[in-house]
Formats: structure tokens, sequence, C-alpha cells
DNA sequence: AATGACTCCTGTGCGC
DNA sequence: TGCGCACAGGAGTCAT
């Protein structure tokens, strides 16, 4: 499910909802994600406060007094309620109880999130986190750090774009919308872009993150915001899921043949041909 | 070192 | 209406 602007989003509603908050306890009702929750979970974080969030990747890190950091993954169908009732919704596998009596619910039917608890100055040597890739809305986070990472790569740059080690946080439904901003053909060898792209790919991605978070993230199928509400940047998508829809870029020209869809690495990936090149 | 296949799990939507 | 299958926003691990 959730890529960078949805993590961002949940992040955001998680902070307004818990920061200054104690966790009095965490409930936690199935124990077998991604990974096995750890059996002193509840306990290392009870009686704490949540001083402040963070935002690794598709991680949050929500920190707490004394030093502990809380590490959260949504993977594909994760999602936060919050406020959530005390009669479980399903798949809701964990329950963060505060000192004001509200839940905070971590809700995952295919399992594939995770959550840990670890110690703060540990964040960026975390297994999962050492090794990550730069942070695309970060200041440093140049037009030359991209290029740096695509450098020598033969993979397609649809695919190089989806590893977490080049860059932070993109998924699919980014990767292909900031292509098509670039006007880069997904299957052009990353190590053969030009300079002049690898500048328009770096913005690209740059603008439709910013965008998607200003809009709360884009909602499918999952995805609802922590407070319940809609992200509604899916409006805003241009090849993602449009398979045989006009191209934006192209109106009127006859030799566009529309959005296409192929497969990539197992992955869907949707772009026009004309106006991202041919190959 | 780099790449791609496989894997975890459940829900949904489609074709028949 | 019901059934079976393909597919879904992720990503670590393993084999090549």
């Amino acid at each position: 499910m959730p890529e960078l602007p949805e993590v961002e989003t949940v992040m955001r509603g998680m902070q307004i909802a818990l920061q200054g908050r104690v966790i009095q306890t965490a409930i936690i009702r199935r124990y077998d994600l991604r990974w096995r929750i750890s059996a002193d979970f509840s306990q290392r974080i009870s009686g704490r406060k949540v001083i402040g969030f963070r935002r690794r990747g598709k991680y949050i890190l929500m920190r707490l007094a004394g030093d502990l950091s809380v590490i959260l993954h949504l993977g594909m169908s994760g999602r936060i309620v919050l406020d959530s009732d005390k009669t479980p919704v399903p798949h809701e596998h964990v329950v963060l109880v505060t000192d004001d009596g509200k839940r905070c619910g971590f809700v995952d039917p295919r399992r594939f999130g995770m959550i840990d608890v670890l110690p703060t100055p540990m964040e960026d040597t975390y297994r999962l986190l050492a090794g990550m890739g730069p942070e695309p809305l970060d200041a440093d986070f140049s037009s030359a750090t991209l290029e740096n990472g695509l450098a020598r790569k033969n993979a397609s740059i649809k695919t190089v774009l989806l590893d977490q080690k080049i860059v932070a946080g993109l998924g699919n439904i980014y990767v292909c919308e900031a292509l098509f901003r670039a006007g880069i053909h997904p299957e052009t060898p990353a190590g053969t872009l030009k300079k002049k792209q690898i500048r328009l790919l770096h913005g690209a991605i740059q603008s439709v993150l910013t965008e998607a978070i200003a809009a709360g993230g884009s909602s499918l199928k999952d995805y609802v915001r922590p407070e319940g509400g809609l992200g509604y940047f899916q409006h805003a998508w241009k090849v993602y899921a449009r398979k045989g829809q006009a191209c934006p870029d192209c109106p009127g020209l006859p030799e566009c043949e529309g959005v296409q869809h192929i497969t990539q690495a197992g992955r869907s990936t949707f772009f026009c041909p004309l106006h991202q090149g041919k190959r």
C-alpha cells in the first residue's frame, strides 16, 4: 500500500494524536507479523512519553522518553486507526493505549508490516534501515546523488528506482508517475540515462512526492488517513492504473496509443510510449 | 556485485 | 449467485 507520501501522512496523523502522551500499554492480538513482535514489546514501551516522530523511507519511527524508539512499517496493507474502538476492527493486531484513554490501532490484513522497539541511538544502524538510500526530499538529495546511484546499473530505471538502497520511499505508483513526468521510458537501463534526463527525473521525484504529501497521499483500496479521511492524490495520477486511457501529455496526437501496461520484475508498469520515448 | 525469482498473507474483482 | 484465479501500493532472502 503505502509509499512515502502515505507514510508521511500517517506519521503526521500519529504525531498529532500521540505526541506528549504517555503510552499506558500495548495490546497485542497477533505477534506474527512480517517479523514476530518481541514478547517484551509492551513491557518495554509502557509508561514512556511520546516525544517525537521521524520518517525514514517507508518506516515510521516514534521516539519515546528514555532513548527508546518504536519502528513501524505498514507493508502492503497496513494502516493506522486513531481513536480505535474497544471492539477491534478485523486485523487490528496492535493497539497503543495512551494516558488520555485514546487508542491507536495498527491494522494490517496481509501482515506484511512490522513493529519493533529499539534504542533511539541505534536507529540508523537498525538492520532494516542500515544501507537505505537517501531521502528524496532532504536538502542534500541532489541530481548528482541520484546520478551516483544509477551509475553502472544495467537494470531498468523502473526497477532500480524501486530499490530502497538507491532512493528511499519510492514505490510502484510514484516511480511510474515520476518517470512519466520526466519523460523517461521505464525500460531504459538506469546507467545509460543522460545528465539532463537525471536532472529531470530528480525534479520529477521531488515534485510528485511533494504534491502527493500535500494531497494527503493516494487512497486506492486499503489506504485511509489515520483520522479516517481519504487522500486524494489518486486523482492526479497521469499513468498509474490508467491502462488504455489517453495520455494527458499527448492530447489529440494520432500517433499516441494511450497509456500502456507492461510487467517489469513482476510489478505493473504504466507509461506512455510516445511521451516517454522509444528505447 | 548485481539481478531476478520467490516468498510471506489476505482481500478483491473479474471471467466464466 | 458462486467459484477459481490473477493480482495488489513491499521488501527481505536466496539462487544465479
